[in-house]
This record gives structure tokens, sequence and C-alpha cells, in this order.
DNA sequence: GACAGTCTATCTATGAGTAGATATAGTTCG
DNA sequence: CGAACTATATCTACTCATAGATAGACTGTC
């Protein structure tokens, strides 16, 4: 009775997960083949080639790690939902050691064709607009400290959180992410 | 009349260099080869594994960059410190598209060895205790806005660095790099 | 003549990708 | 109905290129 889940689906989760692991040029169609347990042309039956296949995993990562954001609570403060989104981040840190998909493939970026780097980009940018949204809000409500311009800060706040998340899988330790969010955040 | 650098020293500047383009899963011994013009076989008598050509790469681009940093002169105001601090980090990213090379292979660390690990946690470090200090003396001369304690804060501003120059890379801007140095520095 | 440094030649494993067979499940039409 | 056809999904078997690595021969120099 476990939930049916087509092979291309199962395929596209496993290239996921490897790739926020080792990255593009740390997994192969035949490190694919033995999790799922297909043969490597059947892979190649549904991904045709390998950039294929990732812009597959950066479309299916970037609609579900936005969908999240979506559905944290509009009508939440400001400091509340970037504890939210900073849990979010650090969610895949424990189980497994990956760090978010579009960070990887942002380091792997000058091995990528330019589709990709787009879709890449495009991800970066809506994070980075949804952080100066609430960035914004915490001003207002005097609980984010913010120097500057939102959309300035925004961006440096989300390339801290993509560092961190690199720290912090380099060090064992989820405190990094936590001392990024402890830079805005205004103590009670 | 050039300056003679051994074949030895060539090798560990191209794989330094591809390392900080590709990381360590996106260059190979064949890649070294054409680029200094001696055979594979050559390669592997100075540098018996790959391991231990990244190792090394790791320590010599350690020396250089915790070098460059010991000679920013102590006396100056840490604002400026830090300023002469983001260039250093920038100075790759316009000639050849390359980000630290610690950076980058945080982003492999899964693919290689504990040596290599910790030799990169200790360049962290580093350059962690390091902005911890500028951002205490940035906070008594008034010149530098830090929220909480400066070694937090320190490996926050460290993290939006890489982050930055991730993200520099992949928009082919280096305006990402200021918006770090804008979040701690105070207008006046 | 020993040794550092380089080469040729080769190995074994792995990389992505392709060709073609097969099996099964619909679908169409006489 | 049932034969012919088509689409889907999978496999076996292969190609060609690349990967890191090794063995052993050669060459110059101290």
């Amino acid at each position: 009775m476990e939930p049916t889940t087509t092979v291309r689906e199962q395929i596209l989760d496993h290239a996921i997960t490897l790739i926020m692991l080792r990255g593009y040029n740390g997994f192969s169609y035949r490190d694919l083949s033995s999790l799922v347990g297909v043969k490597t042309s059947s892979i190649h039956y549904y991904f045709p080639s390998k950039d294929d296949l990732v812009l597959e995993a950066v479309n299916a990562y970037s609609n579900e790690v936005l969908g999240a954001l979506h559905g944290i609570n509009a009508s939440l403060a400001a400091d509340t939902k970037l504890s939210k989104y900073a849990k979010l981040f650090g969610r895949t840190l424990g189980d497994g050691n990956q760090i978010c998909l579009c960070g990887m493939l942002a380091a792997d970026i000058e091995s990528l064709p330019d589709n990709i780097r787009q879709a890449v980009q495009a991800f970066f940018k809506a994070n980075e607009s949804w952080l100066a949204k609430v960035l914004a809000q915490g001003v207002q409500e005097g609980t984010l400290a913010v120097n500057g311009k939102p959309e300035n800060a925004a961006r440096a706040l989300y390339a801290a959180f993509q560092g961190s998340v690199l720290a912090s899988r380099l060090f064992h330790t989820k405190a990094r992410l936590e001392d990024v969010e402890a830079t805005v955040r205004i103590a009670k």
C-alpha cells in the first residue's frame, strides 16, 4: 500500500538529493540506476541528457520551495516569518547533509548551460524579493534591524543564508544558520 | 626572461584556478596536462593522487590569502579594513569567474577526504576570527553596525561574503559583494 | 652511475549516450 | 470479435571518450 511513485518521479527525487549532496559533477546516471533499480538507458528514456534532468530538477525543487515560501502565513510578524524561513533552509541539513540545490548549482554554474543558469537565477531572485518584503515589514514593526535599503539587505541576507548552510555542513553544525538570523533580529 | 616557475608550481597554480572555476569534480589531470604542457603521468609524479593535489592547493591558497589578510595594516580604521577585505574576496571574480577556493570546496565537501575538510575548516575559522576582530574594532570606533556578539556576527558576515561571490558569479555582477559590506557599514 | 624528471604505453573503471530487441497494454478498424 | 497497429516502458549490449593511476623506459645532469 505504499504510495505509488512513478519511476520518473523516483529518478527526479534521487537526482535532487544527489545534486544537493554532491553537485552536478558529483553524481552519475549509474548512481541513479542503482538507487531506483532501473538501467541507465531507462533513465535516458525519461531524461535524454543529464542537462535535461538537472533542469527538471531545478524546476521541481524551485516549485516545492517557493510553494513552501508562499505557504508561510502572510499575516505573521516579520521576525516569525524569518524564523520559519531559516528553518526551511536548514531542513535538509540534518538528514543527509544536503544543502540548497540552487546554492549547489551556483557553485557548479560554470559547468552548466545557460538555461539552467537562468532557472537558478530566477530562484535566487524569488528568494531575495520575498526576503526584501519581510525585511521591510520588520522595519515597520520594529522587530528587524536593517541597514540601508531592504532590497540590498535582502540580497546580502540571502547570500548569508546560502553561505551559512555551506559552513554548517562543513562543520557538522546548524549553529551557523542561527548566527545569520541573529544578525537581523532585534532582541526583545 | 620570464620568471622561472617550476613545473610543480605551474601545476599547482592551474589546479587552484580550475578548482575555483569548476570545483573538485569539474577538472581532471588531463586539463592540467594540456595547460602546463606535460603528460598526466608527470603530474602524478608530483602529486600521486588527486586528493594530494587538492590538499596542497588548499594549503597554498590558504597561505596566500591569509598572508594578504595579515598584510592589511593593523592600524587602519575598521571600515577601511573591511573594504580591503571585500576587495580581496572579489579579486578573482573579474578575471576568470573564479570564486574562493575554500568556498568551492565547501560545496564539494561530501566528495572529499577528512584531511581536506579539516584544512578548509581551518581556513574558514581564520577568516571568521579575523573578521570578528575587525567587527569589534568597528563597534568601538562607531563605524560598523554589529548586532549581537562579534564572534557570531563574524560567522554570519563571512557566510554572506561566501554566498555573495557565488551570487555575483551567477549574475555576472560584483554588486552583491557591495551589498554585504553595506549591511555592516554605518553611513557617514 | 645514481637520480630527478619526463615520457610512452597501458590498465581498469566509469562517464554519457545510443541502437535495437522485447514485453505489455491500449487502440483502431475490418 | 479479433487482427493489426501504436505507444509506453524497460532491457541487453554496445560505443566512444574520459577518469585516475601505474609500470617501465629514456634522458640529461651532477
